[in-house]
DNA sequence: CGCGTCAATAAGCGATGGTTATGCTGACCC
DNA sequence: GGGTCAGCATAACCATCGCTTATTGACGCG
């Protein structure tokens, strides 16, 4: 039983000629005969009567068909629902990422991945990378975004590079300078955030290392509260530059440059699971939003 | 895309291993590394991630693989509803027949069919015969049996020869002689049956040709009214020897040959549209029985 | 009674799909 | 860390199958 015998067997039903059935197929009026000839003998079946004036089902033919053409209409269907998959047209799209990269990146970039795709169904986890990195090991989601987190079974595809920026209010003095040296911030007050997240670890360090010692610190634990503080006068922060794109363009909020001191960057990634294969479809289209340049 | 191709992919999703997959079919395994790779350059998408440890489903995979399922199913079901409906195990039956075989010849025929097939659904509709032949041809039924009835779309098969049959009391005269001349019954009381059954015209032209008058006639519209006649002791009737199973066996009614007047026969026939081909399943077994020895 | 329609058949050929044999890669194990 | 094993890909060869062209045959129809 192969797919062209039944093609064949669904035409000759359908316009109950041999003739008409191969145009219809694109081939010669033997090759039908053959098809069907081959079909009836496999089955055991005969499927058509053949009369003076054409073919007409049989029992058996009629019992057929309806199952001939549901077979066929799968595939139709199957060959529909890869190319809407490949064309990201439809399908779901289910991300984790880290909550700075869901708070101020996914908002932008889904809207552009909504514009284009309006039938993908879109759901977003949010959590800490580790716990990102366990979705998309559970299959939870199909695509992570975190900060680069290692595991066999795990690929990280570099995003973009997020950079920790010394930031203060428009009326600091730092403000007008444009840079300055890290020691001086040992005069000010410095306003960190979040202490679960990797960045604080990251600011402490670089702090010690150059003997700075703030005149006073305020934790908070998220960075909105932070850029408020910093807005209102209260200190100076080190955020990720990924959180201020709003206030920086705004300029509610100045980026302030640090001599002697190396940027601190930290890269972004992509976490797919390495036996997913190359990424296709909807996953495909939303990872080449996000590596390009208009991500972040 | 074939079904071979799709086949193969199935199995690797089930099995997860081309070799296995190989095995389950029956081929090598670089048959089915060729099959696979056709089926993902038809479709232009990588369906597994070829692993160390053997292959897992894609997105693309996953998308396929309950389309591939369900046409392989729905393949494997024709075969099956084929190979049911030849072997007459499922199917309909639809009869349309004549009054008299339907009163008198299906019930035990249709007793025997019902106990070899169970469940095929069962459908009789009576009518004379010029009904029957409408019903064959409307495909109302897929066999009609009747009387003999000519129609270029008709295929017509000899199943039995009914007979008339000259059936008297237990207690008249001729039951024990066995056999009268037909100018004896000029004496007797003539009990005759439905005028638009095509045994009526017969019965009189027989009548006609012998110059038999009968002493008196009385005409009833059924059959089983005129066998109680008869076996009261009201008359003698030429009945169809069908119709008389039952009331010979239990000796109620008596046959009497006649003498000098050929036997008059009627063949009781199939009929089919000549475009329904070879009668299988259901329908042609139901025939077999018909044409076999036990029916009438 | 020849013509047209339509399916079946014949013969030849090219493509396809199968087989065996072998190569390549990553994992696992002393 | 090298050897071995598992497992897929590749190569080369070959048989089969299915398509094409050409022809035959059956059957209505004008």
């Amino acid at each position: 039983m192969e797919l062209g015998q039944l093609e064949a067997f669904a035409e000759i039903a359908r316009l109950g000629n041999v003739s008409r059935a191969a145009e219809a197929l694109s081939v010669t009026q033997p090759a039908i005969t053959a098809r069907l000839r081959t079909l009836e003998a496999e089955l055991d079946t005969e499927l058509f009567v053949r009369g003076p004036r054409g073919m007409s089902l049989t029992d058996g033919g009629r019992a057929l068909l309806p199952y001939a053409q549901r077979a066929l209409a799968q595939l139709a269907d199957a060959r529909k629902a890869l190319t809407d998959l490949r064309s990201g047209r439809v399908g779901e799209l289910f991300i984790g990422a880290a909550p700075a990269v869901s708070t101020y990146v996914l908002p932008s970039v889904l809207k552009a991945f909504r514009e284009k795709h309006p039938d993908v169904r879109i759901g977003v986890s949010t959590g800490h990378t580790e716990e990102v990195l366990e979705m998309v090991l559970r299959r939870q989601v199909q695509l992570g975004v975190g900060r680069p987190i290692r595991h066999p079974d795990a690929e990280l595809i570099p995003l973009f590079d997020d950079e920790l920026l010394l930031v203060v209010s428009r009326h600091h003095p730092f403000a007008r300078r444009g840079r300055v040296r890290l020691e001086e911030l040992g005069t000010d007050h410095l306003i960190l955030f979040d202490r679960s997240s990797s960045y604080y670890e990251l600011t402490s360090s670089l702090m010690r290392q150059a003997g700075v010692v703030p005149e006073s610190v305020i934790e908070l634990d998220n960075v909105e509260a932070a850029k408020k503080m910093v807005a209102e006068g209260l200190g100076v922060a080190l955020l990720p530059r990924m959180a201020l794109a709003a206030e920086l363009r705004a300029r509610v909020l100045r980026p302030v440059g640090l001599i002697g001191a190396p940027p601190v960057r930290r890269p972004i990634v992509a976490i797919r699971r390495r036996d997913a294969g190359t990424a296709i479809g909807p996953v495909a289209d939303f990872l080449a939003l996000l590596q390009g340049p208009r991500a972040r």
